[in-house]
DNA sequence: GTGAAAATTTTGTGATCACATTATCGCATC
DNA sequence: GATGCGATAATGTGATCACAAAATTTTCAC
């Protein structure tokens, strides 16, 4: 009936494996749905329902929402109804400006632990990246790409800031697919390459650099999409 | 009988108000007493148990403790157990320069909206905390003086780094009752109020200088307590 | 006495239910 | 036809229960 709530139906990325908790495998689909831009803001999240279409009962559902609020990927509102929240630009450039100022600290904090075995794994997730961006393939840009930044932030042992990182990828996710869709490839490809070569090089500087340009690029191909405002909150 | 279990019986810390739900006032109970330091890393948080000792059903325990989980306050273990974690000194050192990286950001951002009504209150929080410093009252000097910076940060209406700048606090939390236990009473009183004047001059640099020296100064008082090593885990 | 193995208790998870609150829809009124 | 109001349905919260996994205690062999 409801034409918001159709797209609920592929909402099913992956089925639930034996060694996985029910409330894991509910966070999760979740989690990369909303990364995906698969879950459109201001539409409501219930609890029955999601349990309904996941064929799980309620409590496991209940958690994994209340985990996701707690990172700042839906937003619970006083009428208690649970909603992917609106963006406006001075959130979204707060947003962008916390990712370059944590991620280039988290870039900067891994060099040290670079080894060659890091590089060879980034590369080929680049090269996933390059297959995903050739078949079109959103959801999968979407997430090889954070797939890459973790790793490389993940080579720091005593690495902690990648769960606040993943909050902001959380937030920014139901606008990124915005941003994807008319991402240039060469955007892409080249700072990861300079990244690459920066890691290579054990060049700090450059790769500082080259992690700030990647968000940045992000950032630019979104505001110039035409069909931005629709998804942007009503000035007040 | 286990005396580790003993020091739980002062754990409520304010009663239950009408207005608020049971697992929020579960929440912010522990998180008060994670954040005063007041439940040492290591033992065993159960549900059950604090729900018995609460006299609430295990189910709000349940959620509060989960959210904790998120914020990275405590720690499910793979036998799912729920912990405090065990500090190293690389986690603390990076807690400490995710702190004053994002802390000297928020405060940059906040400073444009600050005006005489928000000077006049953080001053009225500085004098809060003076007064705790001069009673010894530990918890309230952790408490207030995390509320003087929440409050400077807060007068950005467009934040969004508050939730990640708790997060630290949470991890901290459990570690900042030594500091404190140290702490000279000139560090705070000569940082805060070299933040107001800051604020009032709107001297953006001199502000990033106050808050990053506040935090520093926590970070060498604690460097300087001989008995810090029981609470930080064996190195591997 | 010391050690391992079995029995018992405790724990987290997920399901179901009751209840108060909120949203949604139908209906009467202007 | 638009608007305010009341009945109905749906929702989040908290409590209780069943169950499997883990921790703890007890038992028993040496």
């Amino acid at each position: 009936m409801d034409p918001a709530n159709s797209d609920d139906i592929n909402l099913l990325m992956f089925e639930k494996t034996e060694d996985i908790k029910t409330h894991q495998w509910v966070y999760f689909l979740l989690r990369n749905n909303l990364l995906c831009g698969r879950i459109k803001p201001g539409i409501a999240l219930t609890i029955r329902r999601l349990a309904d279409l996941l064929s799980v009962s309620p409590m496991p559902v209940r958690e994994a929402l209340h985990r996701l609020a707690c990172e700042g990927a839906v937003e619970v509102k006083n009428n208690r109804r649970v909603i992917v929240p609106m963006m406006t630009a001075e959130k979204f450039n707060e947003l962008c400006d916390l990712r370059i100022l944590l991620e280039t600290h988290a870039a900067e904090g891994a060099l040290p632990y670079i080894n060659d075995q890091h590089i060879e794994l980034l590369g080929q997730l680049d090269a996933k990246i390059d297959d995903a961006v050739e078949q079109g393939n959103v959801d999968n840009i979407s997430l090889y790409n954070q797939d890459f930044h973790r790793e490389l932030y993940s080579a720091n042992p005593f690495q902690i800031s990648i769960p606040l990182i993943e909050s902001l990828w959380l937030q920014l996710g139901p606008f990124s697919r915005i941003a994807i869709s008319k991402l240039e490839k060469a955007y892409l490809v080249d700072r990861h390459a300079e990244a690459l070569e920066a890691l290579k090089q054990r060049n700090q500087f450059g790769l500082r650099r080259a992690i700030e340009a990647d968000i940045r690029d992000g950032i630019a191909s979104i505001n110039t999409v035409e069909g931005i405002h629709d998804y942007f909150e009503g000035v007040a």
